[in-house]
DNA sequence: TTGAAAGCGCTAACAA
DNA sequence: TTGTTAGCGCTTTCAA
C-alpha cells in the first residue's frame, strides 16, 4: 500500500500538496500539478489509510449501531424480521451517505461505551434500550445519538441535549385501534400477549386498556398473557397460553411472531383461528402474510424506520440540530383473516 | 479521553511501562507498578484509541463481511432469512472472539477492495461471489479469506494460496436427494425453479438432473422455471410460472421463499399444493414452517454455516493454516406436507 | 502555489 | 525494571 509520503517523493512534491489534491482543495494548487497528482493517484491505485486519517482528524466515519441484547431473547438478533428489516434500512442509508456501519451488541452498557469510544464513532443509533440505558450512554457520549423505539419522558428529555432524537411509533394509538377493531367485531374477552411490561409494549398495553375502556369492558390481570422467551420454556409456555386462550375469544399480540406461534399452539390443541379464537398481531412483517390464516395486524415500516433514523443521525453529524426530539411514525391496521366477527 | 502519555505523566512513569501493563506484558514490570497503573487505569476509565493502535500495529481487529449485491436482488439483504441467520452466526462468532464486524455491500469488486484496504481489515468473509469475483479479491488482498458458498474449481484453487477456505454445502447431493424423493413419490414431470444458472444453483441443477437420470426421466429445457427477480416483474413472472406449472406434477425450488411464492401464485389460480402440484424448497428456514401447507424442503443450518466460517477465519488470522480448502456441510431432507404421493 | 514540520495516540526496538 | 524515541500515515498550520 503506497502512502502519501511516497507519492509526494516520487512526484517531487510535498505531502501537503498531494493531500490537498486528494481532498479537492483545488483552489490552492496549480491546475498542472492537480493533473499530475490525480493521474498518478489513479495509476498507483492510492487508497488512504483510514486509521491514520481518523487519528489525525479525530473522527471515524463510523456509525455505531448499538443493540442492547436482553438476556437470551436475542440469540440471533437477525432472526427477528423486524430487526433484520430495520438494520437493512439503516445499513443502506449509512452506505449511501458514505459512512460505515459497526455493530455493537451487548447486554452491558459499560461495554458498549467502551466499544463506542475506542472506535470514536461519529454517531450512534440505539436500539432496544429503555430510557435510563439511553441516558447512561448519553452521559458519557456527547456526539449525535438517535434512538429507535425508546420511550423517554418529557422531564428527562432535556438531559439528552441537542443532537438527540428518538424515532418511534404511535404504539398506543396503534394498539388501541387494533383492539377497537376487535371490540367492534363483537369481542369482549380479549387477551393481551407480550413478554414484558416496559417501553414499546407498555405503550401498546395502554392502548389496549384504552380500547377496552371505550367499549366498557372490564380489565382483569388475567387478561395479560405473559410470555417467557427463554428458548426451552417457549413451547411449554405457549401450550399453557393456548389452554388459557379457551377462556377468551380474541388475543392481541405484541408481535406477529408471537401471534403466529400462538396460532400454532392453538391449532395443535384443536383451537382454530379464527373460528374459535381471533388473533391480531403487530408489525405486519413477512410472517403475517405467510401464515395461515393470514394475520390481521398493525402495519409499520421497519425498513423505513431504520433508514429514517440513520438519515437523521447523519444530518446531525453534519451539524444540523433537529427541530424536534421525537419523530412518531404511524401504524395502520391491515385486515386479513385471523379475526372472526362475533354475532352480537 | 485520556491518553497513555498523560497517564504516564501523572504517574511519573514512561508510556512504555503503562503500555506494557495495559497489554499484560507483566514480566517486565514490578508488581507494585502494575498495581499502581492498573488502579489508575480503572479510575480514569482509560479507553485506548483504536485508530492509533491500528496505525501503530498495522492491523485492525476488523473482520470485513463482504456481500456482493447482485443488481436489485438484494435491495434489503437482511430480508432474506438465509442471509439474516447466517450473518447472525457470523456476528456472534466475531463478537465472542473479540473482533469487530464491518459490513461491505457493493456490486463492484473494485469498490469492495477499496473499503477493505482502507480499513485494513484483518480478514474477510466473502459471500454471494462467483469464483472469479473471489479470485479478484484474492489477487489484491493477501490476508485470510473465507468464502461462503462459492464454487471454486480445483485448478484455480491453488491460486487462492494458503489462508483461504470455502465453506459450502453438498448442494448437488441435496438437490438430488430432494428430487429423488419426488420421483420416488411417483413424479415424472418435475420442474426446476431458480433465478440463475451459476454457482450454488448450478450445483443444485446438476443434482436435479442426476436424480432425473437415475429415474430414467428425460430432461427438457422447458423444465427450467427461470425467475426474474426484479421487483416489478416478480408477480407477473410467478403468474406465468404458475400457468406453466399446470404441465407439471412437481417443482423443485432453489429456495424456500420461491417455493412459497410459487405456492401462492398457484393458489391464486386454483392450483392446489400438494393436490395439483407438489413443491419442494431449499434451506428449511422459517418460511417453510409458517406457510401452508408446511413445506417439504432440504434443511441446512445457516447460522452454523456463518458461525463456522467466522471461526475458521479467526483461526487463520491467528496464524493457523487450514488443512483443507473446502468444508462441505451436509443437508438433509425434511418431509412436511407439500408433496403428494402419486399413484404409480 | 508549494513545502516543512508538528502532532494525532499508540507500539516496540533499543538504551539505560 | 523503566525510559527514550522513532515511527505508523495522514492532516493542517504556518512559513516560504
Amino acid at each position: 500500500m503506497i502512502t502519501i509520503k511516497e507519492i509526494a517523493a516520487q512526484l517531487g512534491l510535498s505531502t501537503t500538496t498531494v493531500s490537498n489534491v486528494i481532498h479537492g482543495k483545488t483552489g490552492e494548487v496549480s491546475p498542472e500539478t492537480i493533473g499530475r497528482v490525480r493521474s498518478f493517484l489513479e495509476e498507483v491505485e492510492y487508497v488512504p489509510n483510514i486509521s491514520a486519517r481518523n487519528l489525525a482528524q479525530n473522527r471515524s466515519k463510523i456509525i455505531g449501531v448499538v443493540l442492547k441484547a436482553w438476556e437470551r431473547k436475542y440469540e440471533n438478533i437477525f432472526r427477528d424480521p423486524f430487526v433484520a428489516e430495520m438494520i437493512g434500512g439503516i445499513e443502506k442509508a449509512i452506505r449511501e451517505q458514505g459512512y460505515f456501519m459497526m455493530l455493537y451488541i451487548s447486554d452491558d452498557i459499560a461495554e458498549i461505551l467502551q466499544y463506542v469510544s475506542t472506535w470514536n464513532a461519529d454517531g450512534l443509533i440505539l436500539f432496544c434500550m429503555l430510557d435510563d440505558d439511553a441516558l447512561r450512554v448519553r452521559k458519557k457520549y456527547r456526539k449525535p445519538i438517535v434512538c429507535i423505539d425508546t420511550y423517554i419522558d418529557k422531564q428527562t428529555e432535556a438531559a439528552f441535549g441537542d443532537f438527540f432524537l428518538n424515532v418511534g411509533l404511535d404504539d398506543q394509538k396503534g394498539a388501541c385501534e387494533a383492539v377497537r377493531y376487535l371490540t367492534q367485531q363483537g369481542h369482549k374477552r380479549i387477551g393481551f400477549l407480550s413478554d414484558n411490561r416496559v417501553g414499546v409494549d407498555l405503550a401498546r398495553f395502554r392502548g389496549y386498556r384504552k380500547a377496552l375502556e371505550e367499549a366498557g369492558i372490564e380489565y382483569s390481570d388475567r387478561n395479560f398473557f405473559m410470555l417467557y422467551y427463554e428458548k426451552n420454556v417457549m413451547d411449554a409456555n405457549f401450550a399453557q397460553l393456548a389452554e388459557k386462550a379457551k377462556d377468551f375469544t380474541a388475543v392481541f399480540c405484541c408481535s406477529d411472531l408471537y401471534a403466529v406461534m400462538l396460532t400454532e399452539a392453538c391449532a395443535a390443541r384443536g383451537i382454530k383461528v379464527p373460528e374459535d379464537l381471533s388473533v391480531v398481531g403487530f408489525d405486519d412483517n413477512i410472517y403475517s402474510r405467510l401464515c395461515r390464516p393470514p394475520l390481521t395486524t398493525m402495519h409499520q415500516d421497519a425498513e423505513y424506520k431504520g433508514h429514517l433514523a440513520a438519515m437523521k443521525l447523519i444530518d446531525m453529524i453534519r451539524g444540523s440540530v433537529p427541530g424536534e426530539k421525537e419523530i412518531t411514525l404511524t401504524s395502520a391496521l391491515v385486515i386479513r383473516e385471523s379475526v372472526r366477527q362475533l354475532k352480537r
